[in-house]
DNA sequence: CGCGATTTGTGCACGACTTCACAAGCGCCT
DNA sequence: AGGCGCTTGTGAAGTCGTGCACAAATCGCG
């Protein structure tokens, strides 16, 4: 599932203030999910929970990361060292959870060789050689959206098999490929759209341009992480 | 729902190349969705197609840009102008689709008064001052995970109704207050899961840590946009 | 040793979403 | 003017995810 990441960010917020054991009830408002929906998730992976009691903190961090394979410290590359690529190469967060930046990639003959982070900026034509060296089987990709799909069957023809994708556009990898894509834009026009819709719902229904649809006929859905009351 | 920002990102895109219809065809594969999905997607919005021909691009553009309430321009406030603020703040990705952001944020008095892409950073006392003076609405928290939630408090104090956080954590807020959550390692986990998963489907089943539970017992969902075939 | 409090694991029903398949509508060509 | 091909819009079936509610299991305490 793809909500176990997010288990696994609370559980260790748990372990580090002390908890030995949790309730599904407790973790659940940890990650801000339904405890039942969060109990039969943990039972998908045939878990370890005592009844009673609740489940070992340690033992589930351990079967969590297990199954989502961060026993091992995956090598991930980076393509385009731009404006988000510095943010990204500078970030702790992806070596503190089961993440290693094993190398920068750029295109730009001025960019390649600068030192960032203690790390070399590499030119894009080296990707299969250092790919290969580094056994890297994940690769970011910041660069602007027209050289994404070029940039992605680079990695894809050194053999990266999972990518990460900031560029505002759709990629096309062979079967086998799988493909994230992070758009803040987007992430904006959906909470654009919420307010649009709050503003309908108080408001009087002012007429839209084309005709008379305000509020939306029928009721959209939206897949959204929404309130929880405070304290 | 949450696919029209990508559907009018695709529109744009069309139109930027010359055309003035699409198909549902068309526009679905520009989109990476399937085709039945997008038509009765438009067919929400009382969608204006013409049998035999196709969508017009620029109305289509027009009616989803007015469900998503970006006919206005809306106003941003960007809280933490760290690592990631600094790349934000200077992305020109927000001003083409149709956010300004509006003011910055910080409460690094080093950092309060320093000029960012031609915006001054404010200290986040001056956050409900501010935001009232330029009607924000939406703000995006970009600070480290434990001042996340009293930021999103002080947003919420200010009147902002809907929050984009780049913090690895849960928020709380009230009702009625949205909050969309971006967390790049869980992007990572889940593709690292992938990877594992595929790893497990290939060589021999490697025995777990605890048990027997190599290739995941059912079978999981995963939520992911995948594969696709080139050319 | 037994009982009650507590919490997990899950059967079940409901609702949402996806996808197929096709009728209705539209334009173009003859 | 009429037929034909193309495309939309949608009915209906199937799939998936969600959440409730409860039985089974375990611990602590008397
Ligand atoms: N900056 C942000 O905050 C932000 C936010 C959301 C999305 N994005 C997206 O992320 C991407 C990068 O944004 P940015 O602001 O860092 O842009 P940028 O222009 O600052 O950086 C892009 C980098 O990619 C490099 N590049 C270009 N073509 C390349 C190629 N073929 N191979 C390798 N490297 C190549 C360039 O040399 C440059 O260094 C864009 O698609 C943008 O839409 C950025
Ligand atoms: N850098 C990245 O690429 C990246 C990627 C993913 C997620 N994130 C997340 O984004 C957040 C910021 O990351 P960063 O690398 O920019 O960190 P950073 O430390 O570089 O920047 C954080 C900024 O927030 C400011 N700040 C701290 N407390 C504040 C408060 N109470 N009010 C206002 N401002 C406050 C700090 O002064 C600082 O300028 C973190 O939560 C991080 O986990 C960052």
């Amino acid at each position: 599932m793809a909500r176990l990441p997010e288990y696994l960010r609370a559980l260790h917020n748990l372990a580090e203030t002390g908890h030995d054991t949790v309730s599904s009830e407790g973790l659940a408002s940890a990650a801000g999910v339904n405890s039942a929906k969060l109990r039969k998730d943990l039972s998908h992976l045939g878990s370890y929970g005592t009844r009673g009691v609740g489940y070992d903190v340690a033992l589930l961090i351990e079967q969590i990361e297990y199954v989502l394979g961060l026993t091992q410290r995956r090598a991930v590359a980076l393509v385009g060292v731009g404006n988000l690529g510095h943010a990204l190469a500078g970030y702790a967060g992806f070596a503190t959870r089961g993440f290693r930046i094993a190398a920068l990639f750029d295109a730009d003959p001025s960019r390649v060789g600068e030192r960032i982070n203690g790390l070399v900026v590499h030119h894009i034509d080296d990707l299969t050689q250092i790919a290969a060296a580094e056994s890297i089987a994940i690769g970011v990709i910041a660069t602007p959206a027209p050289a994404a799909q070029s940039v992605a069957d680079q990695l894809v023809a050194a053999g990266v098999t999972s990518i990460l994708n900031f560029a505002p556009c759709v990629l096309s990898v062979p079967e086998g490929v799988d493909v994230r894509k992070v758009d803040l834009a987007i992430e904006l026009q959906i909470l654009s759209f919420h307010e649009h819709r709050k503003a309908s719902l108080t408001s009087l229904p002012a007429t839209g341009p084309a005709g008379g649809l305000t509020a939306l006929p029928g009721g959209l859905s939206a897949t959204g992480t929404e309130e929880a009351v405070g304290t």
